[in-house]
DNA sequence: ACACGAACCCCCATTACTTCA
DNA sequence: CGTGAAGTAATGGGGGTTCGT
């Protein structure tokens, strides 16, 4: 249940910037191709556990920040219906509107059973202006329900992503405002959020990859420090004089799994030595790396091992 | 209380289409 | 102009939850 894996669980996530400034929102109607979706990573104060049910509580189509409600309706894209034939979205000959197929598929038909927008569906595409064939979806033959891609407008793919930086999922009602207010179905909102939110998880199992890939550089590398310090410790111990002239460690460290006690005085300081960036809050690929300090002194261990011997 | 089916939602993998270099 | 790559809208299947019977 709760959010399935989500990656790795960490505690990154990632958050979309379209603009940080939601007050000039306005102006950010630029660009499609260039600025395509600005992912950064950041940190939250602390990992967010399923979204989707706070979310679904939280929010009863009330709740919207006034903020952006005015957002959403000064960007005014709610435009009346298209004529059928003739939908042309001036700029990027866009929005599709009325795409056919959307609503065509069986196990959703009735989902929105609102019926505008089954009425809008039921026929003539025609978004495709009149180049519609220009190389798509060869045969467009009248009677099949051949798909053909639409893009979203700007306008409306910016209200879509101001929403989604809101909240990544949408209750029903939500779906229907917003798909009445950018002129879209309700099943092609749903269908925008579900990809929007494979995309967001897509770059964020790419971040969670390559952190972790630092961390296993880090762990073969403390890997192979530790191994030649065990050599240099068996050697030393070959050596009894040696090894009875050293100074004793300070401190011992014991491992917390395998109960061994590690030397980690100041000359074999082993653990000055993770140099990564701080994990997750909650994964440590590091493994159980708890080292408690014991205190041991192996020399009165050693002389009570030779007393207690008869 | 429990089982069952329907409706709904989400995720995931994939396809189909568009756009751009 | 043709082509491959990248981006993304849309589809279909499977699983989970809720609700009425």
């Amino acid at each position: 249940m709760s959010e399935k894996d989500d990656g790795l669980g960490l505690g990154l996530s990632l958050k979309l910037g379209w603009g940080e400034n939601d007050d000039d929102n306005n102006n950010n109607l630029n660009h499609h191709q260039q600025q395509q979706y600005p992912f950064y990573v950041h940190k939250p104060p602390q990992s967010v556990p399923n979204q989707r049910a706070s979310f679904n509580n939280l929010f009863h189509f009330h709740d919207r920040s006034s903020e952006t409600r005015s957002f959403l309706r000064g960007i005014d894209v709610n435009l009346p219906p298209p004529p059928p034939s003739a939908v042309v979205d001036d700029e990027n000959a866009v929005s599709s509107p009325n795409s056919t197929i959307s609503s065509i598929s069986g196990k959703r038909s009735e989902r929105e059973g609102n019926g505008d927008e089954n009425e809008r569906t039921s026929s003539s595409r025609g978004g495709g202006s009149d180049d519609d064939d220009g190389g798509a979806c060869g045969g467009d033959g009248d009677g099949e329900a051949s798909r053909k891609k639409l893009r979203l407008s700007k306008e409306q793919a910016l209200v879509l992503e101001e929403t989604f930086k809101e909240h990544n999922s949408l209750n029903p009602k939500q779906k229907q405002a917003l798909a009445k207010q950018l002129n879209l179905m309700p099943r092609q909102v749903e269908v925008w959020f579900q990809n929007r939110r494979a995309r967001t998880k897509l770059k964020q199992t790419e971040v969670d990859c390559e952190y972790l890939k630092n961390c296993c550089e880090n762990l073969t590398e403390e890997n192979r420090r530790l191994q030649k310090e065990v050599q240099e410790l068996r050697a030393l111990k070959l050596s009894p004089q040696l090894y009875m002239n050293m100074n004793p460690p300070t401190t011992l460290t014991m491992c917390p799994s395998c109960e061994r006690v590690a030397v980690s005085s100041t000359s074999f300081s082993s653990s000055a030595t993770m140099p990564s960036a701080p994990p997750p809050a909650n994964l440590n690929p590091a493994g159980p790396t708890i080292q408690r300090p014991v205190p041991v002194n192996p020399w009165a261990a050693m002389l009570n091992q030779h007393r207690g011997r008869p």
